[in-house]
RNA sequence: GUGGGAGUAGCUCAGCUGGUGGCAGCACCUGGUUGUGGCCCAGGAGGUCGUGGGUUCAAGUCCCAUCUCUCACCCCA
């Protein structure tokens, strides 16, 4: 701790032992989207100011008070991804190679917020969007595939869904809304009382409880919507029954952005504190058009990398253990021992082994030691011994045997048997691999 | 942005009402074993007690500020 520097505040390293979730976190997710058709896109971390103002909305928290912003170059670090994804979708007119486009992405957003439990000021979410199809089976299909993604990490998480209706129906639910909510304006909490007028949907999601109790009163969004909503609805719900992936209706849940339409969805779980949520997304038929783009709809979801993180790192059972940094650890003694081993790591490296040697001259206990810790298979004891009989002492570290090991050819053909017998020798326990 | 809790070795943490920083555990190094890892034993190394001020003969301990972590509010992945 000589430097008195360290990582600014909401910011963290991710030391190789978490990395090794995090690896196993990608994969998974990487696999299953490719099952579903998904293509990867990659995407900038930085856009315009004005792309996330139009598509999150100006009087959202995100927007207003949230965003990391150079204001001299009206850049702004990505607080999301759909924005940006849509933006490159647009840009290079995605929309001609096929109908339906799906696309996934990974990487750090940035958020402006208080830090606490699963919530950072960099963050990283799995993002999935479908561009291109309005029909309620794909909304199902996008569940489902988040569903699998939670399912094959083995987490336990809640699907929740409600329908937010379009343009043609919304403003007459939200006003339904706001006419209902003034009568009991003075039971509720400071925050809603301010956002009767400006957000009066969230009151439906407030956690004080005494607007839980005006609430519970409440219309329901889902009596409000149009006749197409109402049967896109209903034809999402029937996808999920089909498919048999489990979810529960929750007419109070809204959505932080302003781009939303129809069908929104939560992946929720009870261990994560205050942050319930591990992934959420819906549907945003008229952002695109909104971004100057083709009248095209839309859907998508993003998962809390840190939170599904947080999930596994609780959960009981058999911990990810990191792949062994060695299979084969070469132990030398003394300077040819040293100049010798130091070839035969090179060689074995070229060959595509995992290869170690340690080059301090220190002790072979110490150097067993070593080897262990890397997880070596095997252990190679070339001393000055060794070299001038032409023969090294193999050992397999799991069995403790011992036997000799030719030195007489070049250090390639050495190098060349070491790497058939690490591959080709079968583990002397049922160790993992 | 608001409020509670906390910062002592690489990690987990003792340290009472101020009086020399812990034979603490894990990890690390060395030795016990002339050249053989995991267990055991012995020894060793490792600290601006988050940072900056203040009170005091004396501050890890009390006071103020600040930074960071943490939990919650807000909001969200």
């Amino acid at each position: 701790m000589a430097l008195n520097i360290k990582a600014v505040q909401g910011f963290k390293d991710i030391l190789p032992d978490e990395v090794v979730l995090w690896q196993h976190v990608e994969q998974r997710a990487r696999d299953i989207f490719h099952r579903f058709g998904f293509g990867e896109i990659r995407l900038p971390i930085i856009e315009e100011t004005e792309l996330f103002a139009r598509s999150i909305g100006q009087t959202t928290d995100i927007v207003e008070k949230e965003m990391y912003t150079f204001v001299d170059k009206g850049l702004t670090l990505r607080p999301e991804a759909t924005a940006s994804l849509l933006r490159a979708f647009i840009e290079h007119g995605l929309h001609v190679l096929q109908p339906v486009q799906k696309l996934y992405t990974m990487g750090p957003m940035f958020r402006h917020e208080r830090p606490q439990k699963g919530r950072l000021r960099q963050f990283h979410q799995l993002d999935a969007e479908i561009i291109g199809a309005t029909e309620p089976a794909v909304d199902a299909e996008l569940m489902a595939m988040g569903n699998m993604l939670l399912a094959e990490l083995g987490l336990q998480a809640k699907l929740e869904i409600n329908s937010l209706g379009c343009p043609a129906c919304r403003p007459s639910f939200r006003e339904k809304l706001v006419t209902y909510l003034r009568r009991f304006a003075g039971e509720m909490c400071p925050d809603c009382q301010r956002r009767l007028e400006s957000n009066p949907l969230r009151s439906l999601d407030c956690k004080s409880q005494h607007c839980k109790k005006v609430v519970a009163g409440a219309p329901s969004i889902l009596d409000s919507l149009c006749p197409p909503c109402s049967d896109h609805f209903a034809r999402v719900r029937e996808g999920l029954e089909h498919l048999s992936v489990p979810y529960s209706v929750n007419h109070c849940m809204v959505r932080g952005l302003d781009y939303y339409t129809r069908t929104t969805f939560e992946f929720t779980t009870a261990s994560l504190g205050a942050q319930s949520a591990v992934g959420a997304g819906g549907r945003y038929d008229g952002l695109i058009a909104q971004l100057g783009g083709a009248s095209l709809p839309g859907i998508g979801f993003a998962l809390g990398v840190e939170r599904i993180i947080l999930l596994l790192q609780q959960q009981e059972g058999p911990r990810l253990t990191p792949a062994a940094q060695a299979e084969i650890f070469v132990a030398a003694l003394g300077e040819n021992g040293g100049r010798y081993s130091q070839l035969l790591v090179h060689l074995l490296r070229q060959g595509g082994v995992k290869a170690a040697m340690d080059y301090s001259g220190r002790s072979l206990k110490a150097q067993m030691k070593q080897a262990g810790r890397l997880g070596a298979r095997f252990a190679l004891i070339v001393g000055d011994n060794e070299l001038s009989r032409q023969s090294a002492v193999l050992r397999d570290m799991d069995s403790q045997s011992q036997e000799d090991f030719g030195l007489q050819d070049s250090p390639q053909s050495c190098a060349d048997r070491l790497r058939t017998l690490v591959t080709t020798r079968l583990p002397a326990s049922g160790r993992p691999a």
